[in-house]
RNA sequence: GGCCCUAUCGUCUAGUGGUUAGGACGCCAGGUUUUCAUCCUGGAAACCGGAGUUCGAUUCUCCGUAGGGCUACCA
């Protein structure tokens, strides 16, 4: 049975790079009809908290991405969340054995010892290693500190020799030289345990088969390692991915701009197509489709068609796929969708209208959205107040000809049967009769009944406004004179 | 400093021991459209460098270089 987990730190909000691994963690396990395991790493007290924790778990839901155990879907192989397992003493028990086989030892060196060793080996060039002076204690000494009460940590005692070497499903084979890794601490002076070994426990406690993660993690390979070799236990399959990259080349950061998954979601990105674009973000299916359902992508997801360089992200291109997603969903989903980011007041004002005005409208600008929330910029110009109109055209000079075309226009426009095509045929008539150039008779028509050079198909304008205040603009424009 | 990973257009990527090195975003030009946008067509744009292997390397090997990661009582 394939058993993934995704195991994000409470640390801050939802992040990119973060959501790009729990994608591919979910991606493989979906493909292989394993289970998803969601973990919460919240052993470091001081920086995690439940607004984040929160906020993962909203990221999570909104774009897409369900587990089949977790802290509150619950499961066999729980408590999901570390700091409950430390009070359940799980990681205890795991320390008592390591104790026990000699592969963990007290140290009770202070802070300001050990930087002192590492600056030294930093100076030489030597890899620094713990000097491994706890371990010259006798145990009566052991038992002597600890009885005082001192303060101590544990470290896991790495093998002297050997190599850890395995094959990555991402990079395939790696290795490295277990001599050169120093005894790190696996328990921390206020009790609770390390990343490195809460996570080996945990990994094995949970019976994950397949690991997921960025490659930031490659190098704690032969800690985890060496530590499931002391607990007997075989390692499970790793993948490690590549980095997600700021445009800067830099490990994608909040000095980048929006990097939480919820300020994506609020900023009008549709969630499939984030989905679309980080799935190709670092992996690609064969044939030069972009465009893929999740069904699909689940059903096209290996590991080896994983890239391994690093990629930087690409908003244009993400802003891009959003429009096209806006573009081809049917009506009735765009509707939905872009209501949930149309500002309530002018939802109001556009729908008092009429009846239609409101679907009419939203179809009029889809082709200008490349976000969601673009509609409220788009949305604006069937709303305009008479002021704010009046005070567009004043900065607006219509010249002669200008003023030929719109009285013109007035005069074939007519209220009874009005529709998108009477007014396109309008302009279509005095485009003949005067004989100008298509710019020279719809520019003035546009900015008279709009007050703006840009916006939706004057036609479909026309409908959601309505032929009266068409003509009224028309008319007001025409008396300016 | 040490260790590990990586290297194809500006960006995301495909691909191959012999290819006109393909696609997408962006950019530029043209077209459709009432302007903008959409849409369509076209264009510029890449195999990090040096050795080696080979009849032939972008592709395989090594060495550089560059970027990234780790080197914590963070995860």
């Amino acid at each position: 049975m394939i058993r993934v987990r995704f195991a994000p730190s409470p640390t801050g909000n939802l992040h990119i790079g973060t959501l790009r691994t729990a994608l591919f963690t979910w991606l493989f396990a979906r493909r292989h009809k394993g289970v998803v395991v969601l973990r919460i790493e919240d052993t470091d007290m001081q920086r995690s908290s439940t607004e984040f924790e929160v906020n993962i778990f909203e990221g999570l839901e909104w774009f897409g991405l369900d587990n089949d155990e977790g802290p509150r879907e619950g499961g066999e192989y729980g408590p999901y969340r570390q700091s409950e397992r430390i009070e359940a003493g799980i990681y205890s028990g795991y320390i008592e054995t390591l104790l026990a086989s000699g592969h963990a030892y007290y140290c009770f060196d202070t802070a300001k010892e050990l930087s002192v060793e590492r600056d030294a080996a930093m100076a030489t060039g030597v890899p620094y290693k713990y000097s491994r002076k706890a371990l010259e204690l006798s145990e009566g000494e052991v038992k002597a500190k600890l009885d005082a009460g001192e303060a101590y940590t544990i470290r896991f005692k790495m093998p002297d020799s050997g190599w850890l070497k395995y094959k990555d499903m991402v990079r395939g084979k790696i290795a490295f030289d277990n001599s050169l890794i120093s005894d790190f601490v696996i328990m921390k002076s206020d009790g609770t345990p390390s990343y490195n070994f809460a996570v080996v426990v945990d990994d094995l406690a949970m019976k994950i088969s397949h690991v997921i993660r960025g490659e930031d993690h490659i190098s704690n390979m032969p800690r985890q390692a060496a530590v499931f070799a002391a607990l007997g236990a075989t390692l499970p399959e790793y993948g490690h991915l590549p980095m997600i990259l700021g445009p800067d080349k830099a490990k994608l950061s909040k000095r980048h701009g929006a990097t939480s998954v919820t300020e994506y979601r609020d900023q009008g990105f549709y969630s499939p197509a984030l989905f679309n674009y980080l799935s190709l973000l670092g992996w690609s299916p064969e044939g030069q489709e972009e465009f893929f359902t999740k069904d699909e992508i689940v059903s096209l997801f290996s590991t080896d068609r994983v890239a391994k360089a690093n990629a930087v992200f690409d908003q244009r291109k993400l802003t891009w796929m959003n429009g096209q997603y806006l573009r081809r969903l049917d009506v009735e989903t765009y509707e939905a969708v872009i209501l949930e980011h149309l500002d309530a007041g002018l939802k109001a004002d556009i729908e008092v209208l009429g009846d239609d005005a409101l679907s009419k409208a939203l179809l009029a600008v889809r082709g200008n959205l490349e976000v969601l929330n673009d509609i409220n910029t788009y949305g604006a110009v069937f709303v305009k107040t008479q002021k704010e109109y009046e005070s567009d055209i004043a900065e607006i000079s219509f010249s002669e000809s200008n003023i030929d075309v719109l009285t013109r226009f007035r005069a074939i426009l007519k209220p009874e049967g009005f529709s998108r095509e009477s007014f396109d045929a309008g302009m279509a008539v005095v485009l003949e009769q005067t004989g100008l150039g298509k710019g020279a008779v719809f520019l003035p028509i546009r900015l008279a009944v709009s007050g703006q050079k840009a916006g939706p198909h004057l036609g479909d304008f026309a409908e959601v406004v309505g032929v009266e205040t068409i003509l009224a603009r028309l008319s007001y424009v025409i008396s300016l004179t």
